[in-house]
DNA sequence: TTGAAAGCGGTACCAC
DNA sequence: GTGGTACCGCTTTCAA
């Protein structure tokens, strides 16, 4: 079907595409009859506006870029969800694209971002490809940084990885744990290497030796295969403290099915409170991170950026630290 | 920044923006060098089209729509990356929206992409709605429905629900069930309502009742509150099929909760392969749906349907059947 | 092979 | 309050 356009609503009744354009975008002075009648006509005739049209002529787009990058970890879904949410509840349209974890991937996603002319930006950022962050910044494009943060000016809503850790380590240790691994990402991510620190840290403040570093896939298979090339509990370590919760389900799937009892010979916590880790076996006692909560954090950041932008032409610099917590479930003693 | 346009760059090289459109989208006549020589001071400029404009006078946007329903599913994950990354390989751009499962959030999503102009659409079609469809139907918008089918013309890639319920239930009866209940979910779905077809089909070819169905919500949380009210062991069922792995894994956890055995005094069956039931206690059997199939085809399928528009102006029909085969794990006998 | 000019469907500014 | 009109940035005839 042709699609309907405001000229053809203009002419039907027999206003200016001006007087129509505002009526159905209620802007400007209009009288709320002439308003009533044209909206009517326009429903009648199925009237669809052209938003490719409003953006290039308007000073907006009200669309939105999201990058994502591994979606296959359940950890991004439920703030991918709010802000879907959050967006479609502003009127905001989304974009999507993935970074495919690469440098390239994200350049290429930034590029279609702005190619796209979005209003503004939300993306897991992969900590690397700082050149598609300055890009951004050249365009000045609002964007808000989600769950990690930069070495450029970016807004961004993170959590205190390194805290994260030691909290957890400590907890270990707290309930008796004397030898502890920690398990890092493949690609030594800024969240892993912040989380390792921690850990690092609660370690050595009771004296304890932090070389105990192995590294897994970011993925419950990543987990099963290190632990199955790594007899953790014959090697002497009653603990393990996993980058995520995929590796440390991963983990403990490896683990019992070697015949070991979890907690009873091995403690095992993961990070970022998957929905799963309630129904593992045994459950897993986690790091909580609000993901909802960084979603729609993210969502009113970059608003009131944008609203910030269209009225003195800057995008600013804003952080939000959000506290995480501890969830004792059963895989630690 | 403000935004380098052809125009600009018309100015700066001496060509005409005709010659600069067609140098930039390699299109059209050109000399070689001419072209080369655009293109490099393009680059230099920093030069990123704008696909608003070029969505509104060209014929296509390069733009495909995807509608999801239920974000938190792990069973959309898998078919979501690889239509990200199948786009992405053929240049066309994605745009997200979502149903919230309701038809008039369907309603929504789809005038959102209709506005957006989209060349094609991809939906998990909650089976509600059907006004939405048609009014896909009356924009011609090429559309592609996944795992599901409508009453409405729209082609679609699914699976064949009743054969897969068929499948499972047959399965536990081999193994030696001899009572067998169906956890459907809550608000009856089409493929709900198919695999309960199967369940009860089986069942009634050996003479077995086929009245004992349940209802849970579509998660984990939905699968162990069902079998937190109703004990079905001590009901004297030996069998689950449930509508999908997470509500398999939700009963599952709780049945073991409860201190059963599982599979000794009951088996569980889910749909889907999702990847926690590889880890779940016990690893779950299920049937597997080719996800990545799905998208892929889907994708393949779409992309077909639109260039078949763009020469013939109307879109085509198409239906394709995928098998289900049975993942024999732990959960049963 | 290249250029001029007319849209694509809206918005926004300026008259009336 | 309403209408005329010049764009927004790019593609697409049609000429040259």
């Amino acid at each position: 079907m042709k699609q309907v356009t405001i000229k053809e609503i203009a002419e039907k009744t027999g206003f200016s595409v001006n007087t129509v354009s505002r009526a159905l975008s209620n802007r400007g002075e209009i009288k709320k009859e002439t308003a009533d009648l044209i909206r009517q006509k326009a429903k009648e005739m199925g009237y669809l506006p052209n938003l490719l049209a409003r953006g290039l002529s308007g000073k907006r787009t009200n669309t939105i870029g999201l990058i994502m990058g591994e979606t296959q970890n359940p950890y991004h879904w439920p703030v991918v969800g709010v802000i879907q949410k959050e967006l479609t509840r502003r009127g905001q349209n989304l974009i999507l694209a993935n970074s495919e974890e690469t440098a390239e991937g994200l350049y290429n996603a930034v590029s279609i971002m702005l190619s796209s002319r979005v209003d503004g930006l939300l993306m897991f950022y992969p900590d690397k490809g700082e050149e598609s962050l300055h890009l951004l910044q050249k365009h000045n494009v609002p964007t808000v940084l989600l769950a990690t943060h930069s070495n450029v000016p970016i807004s961004y809503i993170e959590v205190d990885e390194e805290k994260e850790g030691y909290l957890a380590t400590s907890y270990l240790l707290d309930r008796g744990c004397k030898k502890i691994a920690y398990i890092s990402r493949d690609e030594d991510t800024l969240p892993s290497k912040a989380r390792q620190k921690g850990w690092a840290k609660a370690l050595k403040e009771r004296g304890l030796d932090c070389s105990a570093v192995f590294t897994a896939d970011s993925s419950l298979q990543g987990g099963n295969r290190i632990s199955a090339s790594t007899d953790f509990v014959s090697l002497g370590f009653d603990g393990i403290v996993a980058y995520n919760d995929l590796i440390a389900i991963g983990i403990m799937h490896n683990i019992s099915e070697r015949g070991y009892a979890i907690p009873e010979q091995i403690s095992v916590i993961g990070f970022d409170n998957i929905s799963y880790g309630e129904y593992s076996y045994p459950p897993l006692t986690t790091i909580d991170v609000q993901k909802e909560e960084i979603g729609r954090r993210a969502v009113e950041m970059l608003m009131g950026h944008i609203g910030y932008k269209t009225e003195y032409n800057k995008v600013p610099f804003e952080k939000v630290i959000l506290e995480s917590k501890l969830i004792v479930r059963k895989s630690t003693r």
